[in-house]
DNA sequence: AGCACGCCGACT
DNA sequence: GTCGGCGTGCTC
């Protein structure tokens, strides 16, 4: 017979396959997405999945053979596997490392003889409490008068029966301990109840998901705008795999939504509806789960290894009774097990937290959606109220549908947008601290009023640096080239990029004079000044620095709804697609940092950023208000905000890239170079810069430090390849592993760290 | 990733 | 003399 073999994904950063012999007794188990124990090296053994069984013998002294396979079922699915490689070499990157990714780490292979790792997943168990046995309702009333002098035996049997409806004849039911517990007091009790024959324990295997209890609500009709786009989405998607939809905020993107997922879940499909942030997700998870009920799973990084495997398998479960058919999830939520995925939709398309920086695989979710839809044969529609230039560069050369929405939904007005200059206010002395007499007599209105306000500062912490006003010394971290954050409130410097904290200065570091300035400003010191300024109203800030625990977000995102907080401060993340019924004033404390970051997105970036901030003001009958304090009220950016001119924007920007050689109109692909030390990574980086020059020519930028040019003491360098489109893509991949081998090939260089960024964002 | 092998300095 | 530091290369 034959002899066949396996090529097995191994959850290790190395390139390729390893291929095995496959024994005689396992040629029945060994197919793709199956794991299979296999040892490498001399001790290690490890299991991994088997992505190919074949009959083609590799070139090679020995081949091991496959030492047992441990689960018969396949636990990926082989379009999975087929996206797995597909994100491995499109991104560069090992297909073990995508595993790594894909996976929930108590699902992951694991190596057998590497010490404690991950903990393995275990279903829950729960102690239940039944009847020992069936007993007549005399047996029971007997039992019941027996128990007249044991009154809390008494109270625990009558809440049983009750609970479980036991006398109206549903049989033996088993009842959580926990809830009779809660109910009725006394864990003795239910031990003699035990000891009496009376009741058994059982333990139940339960589930650690919640489900939404309530019924299905019914679709909401669709305006007739609303509903004009519907119909004019189903008809691109005839012609079209992709579609997008530019929908400006607030003109019922979601509704839609809600009817294509609709149309598709009736006709037995799944839906994956991404996200970018868990932000994001409460509220409309909420809105969803109303519509869909129990089909609709959630995923995103807060859950618990334990938990992500529990979605994993409710995702690969086929019956709809028990199954999810509808999956609300943020970027890693692609790698979930669909067998009949038939739409997919990527809502706010153009935010930046798709794109994973680090570690490997380094991929866009977006785009791997796209990947994705593909595979399964489904259509895709990305949705956004300004479209990354990406996308909008596809929908204008016609690869993509585009349905555009231009209407505000119901009567809600577009805000009113003022912008304020701060360098004419600081010149007329009307500053007071960091705000403008616009912006404080906005909240002031809104207050009086009972209304809801949100400022925004794309800074954390107190103040971004402290500075000696003798000398202009300036704290740093130890180990990066970044100044310290000061934060007042656990009374520190911090440093944001790799959490390294210190003691405040009382002096100079450098000229030993005391009273150090604080510099800047972030969301803390903002929060300090309101509450003095508006000392009667209640203030709450949402940033990475109060939402570290698993509810923070929620909890702050629904005491703001509840209108239990007046004035919310926050960076980002309380810019995405929140909705608050009473919120009238956004107020952007600093455009000029969103403005004048250095970064060839930044434009649009910030179009986005203050398009949507805007877009959070005011609902309903309310117009809001949007105050964007700069320095430079002139700049092209602002006024095209002013005008909510996505399509200026975008002719702009598409000038400006096209002219520079940059996406959508360029391919870019990032190498980012470390190494403890600096003249070694200056050595390397000039090598790989000029093997790549000799390839690429003048598409090559760098090698150069980057802003922040060392952290945790690594320094870092990049180098960046700009690649004409009509390159073949394949091709110049090719080259730049190539040269990344040949520098990895020299003596020394196993102390480089070389990432390579495709598509960076 | 992890492990063996090999080449250099500092110890019973 | 050997022990062990890390840098290098290989694993089906």
């Amino acid at each position: 017979m034959q002899e066949l073999y396996a090529d097995i994904i191994l959850p290790i950063a190395v390139k390729g396959r390893f291929t095995y012999s496959v024994p005689a007794d396992l040629v029945d188990f060994a197919k793709p997405g199956v794991k299979a124990l296999v040892q490498l090296g001399n001790r290690k053994i490890y299991s991994g999945i088997i992505c190919r069984v074949h009959d083609e013998k590799p070139d090679l002294e020995n081949i091991r053979q496959l030492i047992r396979i441990t689960d018969p079922e396949p636990v990926v699915n082989e379009i999975q596997l087929k996206f797995w490689s597909w994100i491995s070499n499109y991104y560069m990157c090992s297909e073990g490392e995508v595993m790594n990714a894909a996976m929930p780490s108590a699902f992951l292979p694991e190596g057998i003889t590497s010490s404690p790792v991950a903990e393995r997943y275990r279903p829950r168990e729960e102690s239940f409490l039944e009847l020992a046995k069936s007993f007549s309702d005399e047996e029971l009333n007997g039992l019941l008068d027996k128990l007249k002098k044991a009154p809390a035996q008494a109270a625990i049997l009558n809440s049983y029966l009750f609970h479980s409806g036991y006398t109206a004849g549903s049989g033996i039911v088993p009842l959580r301990k926990s809830l009779l517990l809660k109910e009725s007091g006394s864990a003795s009790a239910i031990m003699s109840l035990i000891g009496k024959g009376i009741l058994a324990t059982v333990s139940l295997r339960v589930g650690r998901l919640k489900e939404y209890p309530g019924e299905a609500e019914s679709l909401r009709e669709l305006s007739s705008r609303q509903a004009e786009v519907f119909q004019s989405i189903r008809s691109l998607f005839e012609e079209k795999d992709i579609v997008l939809l530019h929908g400006i905020t607030s003109s019922g993107k979601t509704e839609i939504y809600i009817h294509l997922i609709e149309e598709q879940l009736r006709r037995g499909k799944q839906v994956l509806y991404m996200l970018p942030e868990i932000a994001l997700t409460a509220q409309i998870i909420l809105r969803l789960q109303k519509h869909f009920g129990t089909v609709t799973g959630v995923y995103h990084s807060r859950f618990t290894d334990q938990e992500k495997v529990e979605i994993w398998n409710k995702v690969a479960d086929k019956d709809p009774s028990s199954g999810y058919r509808l999956i609300l999830g943020v970027r890693s939520s692609v790698f979930l097990p669909f067998s009949d995925l038939s739409l997919v939709i990527v809502d706010e398309e153009h935010d930046g937290s798709y794109k994973q920086h680090d570690p490997a695989p380094r991929y866009n979710a977006r785009d791997s959606a796209v990947m994705l839809a593909a595979l399964h044969k489904a259509k895709i529609l990305l949705g956004s109220a300004s479209p990354s230039l990406e996308s909008y560069s596809n929908a204008a050369m016609g690869k993509y549908g585009l349905a555009v929405l231009r209407e505000r939904y119901g009567q809600i007005r577009l805000p009113e947008i003022i912008v304020a200059n701060t360098r004419e206010a600081y010149r007329k002395k009307l500053m007071v601290s960091h705000f403008t007499p616009e912006l404080l007599s906005a909240i002031d209105t809104a207050l009086a009023r009972d209304e809801q306000i949100i400022l925004f500062q794309n800074r954390r912490g107190f103040s971004p640096y402290i500075e000696c006003p003798e000398c202009g010394w300036i704290p740093v971290c130890t180990q990066c080239a970044v100044n310290l954050t000061y934060h007042k409130s656990i009374n520190r410097m911090v440093c944001h990029y790799c959490g390294y904290s210190e003691e405040v200065s009382r002096k100079c570091g450098s000229c030993g004079s005391p009273g150090l300035a604080t510099k800047g400003f972030g969301t803390e010191k903002i929060e300090d000044e309101i509450r003095i300024l508006f000392p009667s109203a209640r203030i709450a800030r949402m940033d990475h620095d109060t939402t570290r625990s698993r509810n923070a977000f929620t909890r702050i995102i629904r005491a703001f709804e509840e209108h239990e907080t007046d004035i919310l401060i926050g960076t980002q993340m309380i810019s995405k697609g929140l909705d608050f019924e009473n919120l009238t004033v956004v107020g952007i404390l600093n455009a000029d940092n969103l403005l004048n970051y250095p970064d060839f997105r930044a434009h649009e970036r910030s179009f986005q950023l203050l398009e949507q901030v805007s877009g959070r003001a005011g609902r309903r009958r309310k117009q809001g208000r949007v105050i964007i304090q700069t320095s430079d009220p002139a700049h092209r950016i602002i006024r095209l905000v002013l005008r909510h001119d996505y399509e200026g924007m975008y002719k702009m920007q598409a000038a400006d890239r096209l002219s520079f050689g940059y996406p959508p109109f360029y391919r870019m692909i990032k190498i980012s170079l470390r190494h403890r030390d600096r003249a070694e990574l200056n050595r390397f980086a000039d090598i790989l810069g000029s093997d790549l020059r000799k390839q690429f020519g003048k598409g090559i930028l760098g090698p150069e430090f980057p802003v922040i040019s060392k952290i945790q003491l690594w320094y870092i360098k990049t180098i960046l390849i700009k690649i004409s489109k009509d390159k073949p893509l394949a091709r110049v991949k090719e080259i730049i592993a190539g040269s990344v081998e040949r520098l990895e090939k020299q003596k020394g260089t196993a102390a480089l760290r070389i990432a390579v960024d495709v598509d960076p964002y």
